[in-house]
DNA sequence: CCGATTATGCGATCTTGTTCGCGTTGCCCC
DNA sequence: GGGGCAACGCGAACAAGATCGCATAATCGG
């Protein structure tokens, strides 16, 4: 349904892959470059966090000026996208490993959530900042994020409808929305935890407290 | 429950308010100066965006150097979340004229929405950059605004407990968790409609739409 | 009136993400 | 093997938010 995020180190830089010439000593060496810049960046975002990472600092550690990282990545939070991309990806393959599509619907959400949770609470950051990079809507790394979140959304949306065929759900329910809904309702849990607010364990409770509460309702049962 | 925000022009400067001297030609001057930084700050938030406004731009309409702002308020973004508690004030206030308290619960809950979205409308900006600062865990206007939202929420909370005491909502709900729920989702359709993947409009009918399943809820009557 | 205190303002400066122009280098094609 | 073309890297420079030290002025205690 989305298109899969290109984590094979094919470029992902600003210029086009150059398909004419497909591959080339230069490229080599901009491949091993890319390389280490993400493992420098990687490495101190977990040091510094990604505010106190600057990237003069990270050109340092890839041995390299600051402004050629630009060769390789458009903006500062284009690196931790990336990291975000895999992350994800990693949440998800993690949850189908061991995920139960006969279970109770509800029961494989929450499991969905806390496997997702074991991943991002290991770098604290990458959902605080994927969240800003929304807040900037003219750039394109803003559009990569909502997309690697529709993609999230999407899983979500999958795991109801499989819910949905075994009538495990209100008839009515539109999937997507409810999707939609469970993932805001997280980031949303999150959120007061990277600000600390609650803590992990809290947020944890927090985004099982709100997921019971979607699947259960606020209204009363059968009136209006 | 909250403290309300402090909307009077009370120096809510860096210094305390020096309750020892209470009153003083500078402070008098200073709050002037204060007014007409706030002024030219919501002028130009609205003429350019807030991203498109600079503080030397503001400074300059202020009559004084960038620098100076500095004196009345402790970040940029400070400035817009003045904003954003007005805005939010006259929100309420709005609500409350109309409120009809025997109403349906939902049908209050989704008029709340409706109306804080007919001011949020006019400044687009708003919600995005409050979000963003949230993102700004060490930064002081990123609690001022989430005390903001805890605030919204508690409204929400009133709402919902009003609904309580008529059985209006089902037995076991905690209100606190589902006014955070409807708060965040209502949340994320602003972020999308901010990001130009929904229009106004289709924001409001996402809401809407995400009321409605959070009083449903997701799961299938009665079962599980 | 005097010194101390303090709010305000200013310009220089710092910081950091980002852009720009230039030079270098490896590769292809003739 | 020479010209052309990109990819790459670099240092200078820019933009804008923020900080700093100094200057000014208003007030108060004495």
């Amino acid at each position: 349904m989305f298109a899969l995020p290109q984590t094979t180190p094919q470029p992902p830089s600003p210029g086009r892959p150059s398909v004419l010439r497909p591959d080339d000593g230069r490229l080599e060496r901009g491949r091993r470059s890319r390389e280490r810049i993400r493992e420098a960046a990687r490495a101190l975002f977990r040091e510094r966090g990604f505010d106190g990472t600057t990237l003069r600092a990270i050109g340092a550690r890839a041995g390299m000026g600051a402004s050629s990282i630009y060769r390789h990545v458009r903006s500062k939070e284009e690196l931790l996208v990336q990291e975000l991309a895999e992350l994800q990806e990693e949440a998800w393959n993690r949850f189908r490993l061991h995920d139960d599509r006969e279970a109770p619907t509800r029961a494989r959400v929450r499991r969905f959530f806390q496997t997702q949770h074991d991943l991002l609470a290991e770098v604290p950051d990458l959902t605080v900042i994927a969240l800003r990079a929304t807040t900037y809507p003219h750039a394109r790394v803003a559009r990569r994020v909502l997309a690697l979140n529709e993609r999230t959304i999407g899983l979500l949306a999958e795991i109801l409808q499989g819910g949905r065929v075994r009538r495990d759900l209100g008839g009515d329910v539109d999937v997507l929305v409810a999707a939609r809904a469970l993932f805001h309702v997280a980031s949303g849990a999150r959120l007061s935890w990277a600000n600390g607010l609650v803590t992990e364990v809290g947020c944890r409770s927090d985004i099982d407290a709100s997921v019971d509460l979607l699947f259960r309702g606020i209204g009363a049962d059968e009136t209006r």
